[in-house]
RNA sequence: GGGCGAUUAGCUCAGCGGUAGAGCACUACCUUGACAUGGUAGGGGUCACUGGUUCGAUCCCAGUAUCGCCCA
């Protein structure tokens, strides 16, 4: 017997055992039937080693497994493909500070390879845990099959990708600006660049005057501390001299004042007429002395401040374009802790002694007070403006000149573009494929080289002269060397590792085995969808569509399913800052995994974002509790299974109805998942599970099974458990634990089960659609509604039993009621039986619907006068609507133009309710 | 500045060219032998605004307003 209640936590870690005992998630085998289904395979995006189960991840991976198990039921061969990727800054960054907390030596102390044995290390003992956290969660993935990015296998990938590309001349060397992370010290992608907002307060103009008419002093204590808690917010504006007549000036404004350090010209527009004489004048950089052109370019803006703007090629990406267009020098004034260049490099860049080797943001304080001071600080004017900060370090990213790996997505991405404007992979929603579009058609080159130790080691050597060479491997690499030099030469290595992203972009087919040409990459590749999130179009799908379509000349996948967020019940993102995340693994051990994956399909709209809440979670895991009761009750009803039951054969016009029912519920929810509409297809099931087969069907049958024809009980019996078993299948994808331990459990006495559920084919019941019958149960029911209604209204107490008298029945109807006269008269808590009258009784409350007109009479215990009024605001809605269909009966245009379907449905309207009204009038009438 | 999206019940959201729906919340009643994590009944909406297309617009089109996100 079942308990009163679904208790997840004791049964979730069982069934979860039932599977990996069962293997049921493994690919390329039969199931069912005697040969493999085709081909269904997900790849999983790759989460972070580092990472844990959030929001983000339970929905992302829900809606994978709904697909899989789905399409694992309905015969197909499924691989589900799970892995983690190796996520080179966080991982290093965890492991670098584990080693911090315990006090041990830092890594560039120990050294690159003990370094990495204590990567390893970590990732052997805690790398793990977002894979446990996707197992609670229910994933089916073909756990056997587990990827990492650093695995061998990929790994040997990765190096022939890189090797290929180099050859292909689509990887190459290059000095240009990147994103440089101080903190981390390395350079980071664009899209690990977050822009946050900086507003200051200070203002000060030179030669402003106060009130008494004295200058205003500029009070660098005040503006300093308001630098210290934001070093950005301000524009401040220098004066830069002329070479030939230094009294004349040029005003330049900038947010980053020790940028100028390497200014190596001033920008004007070339129709700015101010500036026309000027154009090609030597300008005279303060404190630095160096002489620099005043260029026309139409970068600046004639219409923002003077209209003149400082150069600076090499430490600004719009500058870099600048500098590059006019042949200005790029001077480097940063080293890679973003601190001013000392020795050396310092004296070559012409940076002068005093700001040699300070923090930036100090030389920044620095540089204001010795312009001031030397009255060529114009202005400091508070403003608006966004910051780059590392999404990981959240320091203030700097663009810096550097050698870096680029690789030609321009070139990678026409490809990439193509098959989607063919529509061989589709977006779903559609409209995310302008998003994608968008970005690939405006590529960058894609940097590739991290200056980090953790990740694929970038396979270029270098000779002594820094000739370099991309080989496999070091032999080979030596190999080419010799042909070169003609000789024997000591090499190095490259130092940099790859992006984490460009071993994720041959995640489709690296964790299928290639390079091998392996029968998996035959039969998966390429995939059937891969279901994310939009922020990571730029990530992923596009990487991995370029790299699928180079090296496999097949797109990657043929669908791209782009969900939603999940954010808190206001509508605000989850973030540890707010403090308003809701961890996926907290729910699941107070509502049940379930519930959890219930509630995100549920709410899973296309093209909406979720607003997640406990209380929905809740009301899902009242779903749970609903669906286990109805099982329980049958049970209790010993309605098993009869492996001969047909529900084709049914005789009962409640079971007909409910067989009918169940194959609608079935194609809803079919439909539903197959266009990826998961919340139709959870909203499907729901409504068929709660709302038809436990709050019409069992109450409908319950009159049956305490009866005593053994015959039609029987029958019942057997259709009840035959609908359960279809509802655990549908619901299955959704909710695999609780149907699974139903599924098992349903068995108690009746038919072994052969098969777990997941391994159970899909429900697609055909031709089980009774016109008659649900002509007939929709009569009940409304009947019974109607009833229901008038007694609540009428005040009569829940548990008295009231006659009825049905008026002018016919002989139809009448038969009706004598089919089911007991269950009418239980879900309306009737006494006696049923009568028929010509004419109601006086003194009756009167219950007109469709066709039928019902007296319940009570003379005596219900207020007449309500009655009355009641009656009387049902013929006034009645022919409020009867007006509205006439007026378009009356219109002609609507006669000879509309659809002669929604003609045909208005005149019938139009007929129900005149008949409706008439009923109610005479029935007024007879109240007086 | 460019792009995308949203605006429907108190809240969160479905829907969609032809009688406005759900869940939660709310009100009343009900411990009836599956379920109080429940049942029954009920209240609650100019479908943001303005035009247009149409026999008919919450739905399609254009514009306005407000909000959100992405990219510069």
């Amino acid at each position: 017997m079942l308990e009163k209640t679904y208790q997840p936590a004791r049964i979730e870690p069982r069934i979860h055992e039932m599977w990996e005992k069962a293997q049921a998630f493994k690919c390329g085998q039969v199931n069912r039937g005697d040969s493999l289904g085709e081909p269904y395979s997900i790849v999983i995006p790759p989460p972070n080693v580092t990472g844990s189960l959030h929001m983000g991840h339970a929905l992302n991976n829900t809606l994978q497994d709904i697909l899989c198990r789905f399409e694992r039921m309905r015969g197909k061969d499924v691989l589900w493909q799970p892995g983690t990727d190796h996520a080179g800054i966080a991982t290093q960054m965890v492991v670098e500070r584990q080693m911090m907390e315990r006090q041990e030596p830092s890594r560039r102390d120990i050294g690159r390879a003990k370094f990495l044995e204590k990567v390893w290390a970590w990732k052997e003992e805690s790398g793990g845990t977002i894979v446990n956290q996707l197992k609670r969660l229910g994933a089916s993935c073909d756990w056997s099959r587990e990827r990492f990015t650093m695995d061998e296998g990929l790994s040997e990938a990765v190096l022939k990708v890189f090797v290929e590309l180099y050859k292909a001349g689509l990887i190459y060397k290059d000095k240009r600006l990147v994103n440089w992370d101080p903190k981390f010290q390395t350079a980071i992608s664009d899209l690990e660049v977050v822009q946050v907002e900086a507003t200051g307060k200070f203002k000060w103009q030179d030669g402003q005057k106060n009130d008494k008419g004295e200058e205003v002093a500029l009070d660098f204590k005040a503006l300093n501390k308001l630098l210290d808690k934001n070093p950005g917010g301000h524009m401040f504006h220098f004066r830069y001299p002329l070479k030939d007549d230094p009294k004349r000036f040029i005003v330049v404004a900038t947010t980053r004042p020790e940028t100028m350090l390497g200014d190596t010209g001033v920008a004007v527009h070339p129709d700015d007429e101010r500036y026309t004489d000027l154009v090609g004048k030597m300008i005279t950089l303060p404190l630095v002395g160096r002489e620099i052109p005043l260029v026309a370019d139409e970068y600046s803006d004639p219409e923002k401040g003077t209209g003149a703007v400082k150069i600076t090629p090499a430490h600004d990406f719009n500058d870099f374009e600048v500098g590059k267009r006019c042949d200005l020098e790029r001077i480097n004034i940063l080293d890679a802790h973003a601190a001013i260049l000392d020795g050396a490099e310092a004296e070559e860049a012409g940076v002068p002694k005093a700001y040699r080797g300070m923090d930036r943001f100090v030389a920044r304080k620095k540089i204001v007070e010795d312009l001031h001071a030397l009255g060529l600080l114009d202005k400091i004017e508070p403003t608006t403006h966004q910051v780059p900060h590392g999404d990981r370090s959240n320091d203030v990213i700097e663009p810096w000149l550097t050698d870096q790996w680029y690789v030609n997505a321009e070139e990678l991405a026409k490809e990439a573009i193509k098959v989607v404007e063919d529509g061989e992979t589709k977006f779903i929603p559609a409209n995310w494929d302008k998003t994608y579009f968008e970005w690939m058609r405006n590529i960058q080159p894609w940097c590739i080289s991290r200056q980090l130790w953790w990740g694929h080691q970038i396979p270029a050597w270098y000779g002594p002269d820094g000739e370099v060479f991309v080989a496999h491997d070091e032999a080979e690499a030596v190999g080419l060397a010799k042909k070169h030099y003609g000789k024997d030469v000591d090499l190095t290595r490259d130092e940099d590792v790859l992006d984490t992203w460009f071993s994720s972009a041959l995640w489709p087919f690296s964790t299928l085995g290639w390079p091998e040409e392996t029968p998996e990459l035959e039969r998966y590749y390429p995939t059937s969808v891969l279901v994310t999130g939009f922020d990571i179009i730029f990530f992923w799908v596009a990487r991995m569509m370029m790299m699928g379509m180079y090296f496999q000349k097949q797109i990657p996948f043929k669908d791209v399913y782009i969900h939603a967020l999940v954010r808190d019940e206001k509508g605000q993102k989850m973030s540890k800052s707010k403090g308003n995340v809701m961890d996926p693994l907290v729910i699941i051990d107070e509502y049940g995994a379930d519930a959890l994956r219930f509630t995100l399909s549920a709410m899973a709209a296309q093209g909406r974002d979720i607003k997640l809440s406990k209380q929905r979670v809740e009301g899902y895991r009242n779903f749970s509790t609903k669906l286990w009761n109805a099982a329980r009750f049958a049970e209790m009803n010993e309605c098993v299974r009869q492996h001969d039951f047909n529900p084709k054969k049914v005789e009962a016009t409640v079971n007909k109805w409910i067989v009918g029912e169940t194959e609608r519920a079935a194609k809803a929810v079919t439909a539903g998942i197959e266009a990826y509409r998961f919340n139709e297809a959870a909203g499907a099931a729901y409504e068929f599970v709660w709302g038809v087969f436990c709050d019409w069907y069992l109450e409908l049958i319950k009159p049956q099974l305490s009866g005593d024809d053994e015959h039609e009980k029987a029958e019942t019996r057997a259709c009840v458990a035959w609908v359960l078993d279809q509802i655990l299948k549908v619901l299955h994808p959704f909710m695999p634990f609780i149907t699974e331990e139903l599924w098992a459990h349903m068995v108690e006495h009746g038919e072994q089960r052969l098969s777990l559920l997941t391994l159970s084919e899909w429900p697609s019941p055909e031709g089980l659609q009774d016109e008659i019958a649900d002509e007939e149960i929709g009569w009940i029911v409304e009947l019974v509604q109607e009833i229901r209604s008038v007694r609540s209204e009428m005040n009569v107490p829940a548990g008295a039993k009231v006659p009825l008298v049905l008026v002018g029945a016919n002989a139809e109807m009448k038969v009706r009621c004598e089919r089911h006269e007991d269950t009418i008269a239980r879900l309306a808590r009737l006494d006696d039986e049923i009568e028929f009258a010509e004419v109601a009784p006086s003194g009756s409350a009167l219950i007109v619907t469709g066709e039928t007109t019902a007296a319940i009479p009570l003379e005596g215990v219900i207020d007449m006068d309500a009655e009355k009024v009641r009656l009387a605001k049902e013929a006034d809605e009645t022919k409020d609507l009867l007006k509205k269909e006439k007026a378009k009966l009356d219109n002609p245009n609507f006669v000879a133009k509309a659809n002669p379907e929604a003609v045909e449905t208005a005149r019938e309207r139009v007929e129900e309710f005149e008949g409706r009204i008439e009923r109610l009038t005479a029935a007024l009438k007879r109240l007086g």
